[in-house]
DNA sequence: GGTAAAGTACGGCAGATGCCTTACAGAAAA
DNA sequence: TTTTCTGTAAGGCATCTGCCGTACTTTACC
């Protein structure tokens, strides 16, 4: 069985650079060609292919919204974004609507269906700069400012504090550490001193910030 | 001049493994070997290589504190993660470390050496099951899945939970709110009640948990 | 061998906190 | 109209907390 193959895009040209390169293997097989994103919805309801080749920039409705629709009715077709510019918002969006790979448009055939292959299993093939920019993406998005200080604190303090972000009380840390809780509390007297605090709450609200704990 | 490659990697099987691959090629030669983090951020001060392959677990300091820290001295220099598991964590580490790249140790030669090009060139080449774990990355950091639970709190009692996290006492909060603060402890007792939590910092960290605060 | 840091532990005290009860006014709902 | 909810306020009490001492042991570093 030949893995079933949908290209859509609105550059004739393109679209036999494509196809070209497809019919160079043989176990791929194009299942239709699209113009433009609203066609893609119309022929996918009628023939669902194993993996979509969408162009980004299409008339009547992008590639980007194209994938959306696809992905929300067929969640099991993969599409594989192809472009010749690499912005970070388009790949974003790409990302999110829920595109299986990202591809720079000049790549060779071979290239191509090997992407083709590891996107059916399961995998998400990307051109280099691309997996740059969603790397990029990951940084930002995520763990972005914080300012890492270094308040001295010893392990001990540290593993007291954690406790103390757990709403436990003197005694309770004090079980669960095997020590007295006299002794907690001289630790956790340390602990305000150190970070310049007065209560437990200001105490986990000034290490979360500084992603202490 | 050829690329500099540094290698890190505990396993000696796992060592030659690799340097037999960059034999193959004669654009790449190998600068050092180290054996865990520790012995990378002493070589790599002595000597900065173009790229360095650096396995995940490491004995003395693992791959990723071992990254954070050469990409705190040596922002130039490409790191190339390697790894026999894809756990997501460490993925995702590795790449708010400032990892390049991530690739599975069983690549072929060819790609190992492509890899390193690509590197170089700016790229983050992934091997794509790598890469389709990123994307989820980059998906589920965006809309952030925080479980809303209606705890029934009235606009007052909200209003007292906000000064609690700043580490006020009740004294603060009512002449912040001009009530008594008899009626803030009131309103606190409510709030533990319906939160289901008997101190200040339980209280917070679930109200934060579920995105109230 | 002395010094410093870290970890342990105790005592005291004033004030804060958690939890209980009662009470009343205004608003909203039944 | 009566009931319920919300917000306000107060008294009492056992416990917890924050802050001030002091003191011993171990480990590490000059």
């Amino acid at each position: 069985m030949k893995i079933q193959v949908a290209v859509a895009e609105d550059n004739p040209n393109l679209i036999r650079s494509v196809l070209e390169k497809l019919q160079l293997f043989d176990q791929v097989e194009v299942m239709w060609v699209a113009n433009n994103g609203v066609e893609v919805i119309q022929k996918v309801t009628n023939q669902q292919p194993d993996v979509i080749l969408m162009d980004i920039n299409m008339p009547e409705m992008n590639g980007v919204e194209a994938t959306r629709k696809v992905k929300d009715q067929f969640p099991n077709i993969k599409v594989i974004m192809l472009t010749v510019f690499d912005e970070t918002d388009k790949i974003f969006n790409s990302i999110l609507a829920g595109a299986s790979g990202y591809l720079l448009k000049d790549e060779k055939p071979g290239k191509l269906i090997q992407a083709i292959e590891e996107a059916i299993e399961g995998g998400a093939p990307m051109s280099p700069v691309i997996a740059a920019k969603s790397l990029q993406l990951i940084r930002s998005g995520k763990q972005e400012p914080i300012e890492s200080v270094d308040f001295g604190l010893t392990n001990r303090e540290m593993e007291i504090l954690e406790e103390i972000s757990k709403g436990k009380n003197y005694q309770q840390i004090a079980d669960k550490l095997f020590i007295s809780p006299k002794t907690v509390r001289k630790h956790i007297e340390n602990i305000y001193r150190k970070l310049q605090v007065h209560n437990k709450v200001e105490a986990i609200q000034l290490a979360m910030k500084h992603g202490i704990i």
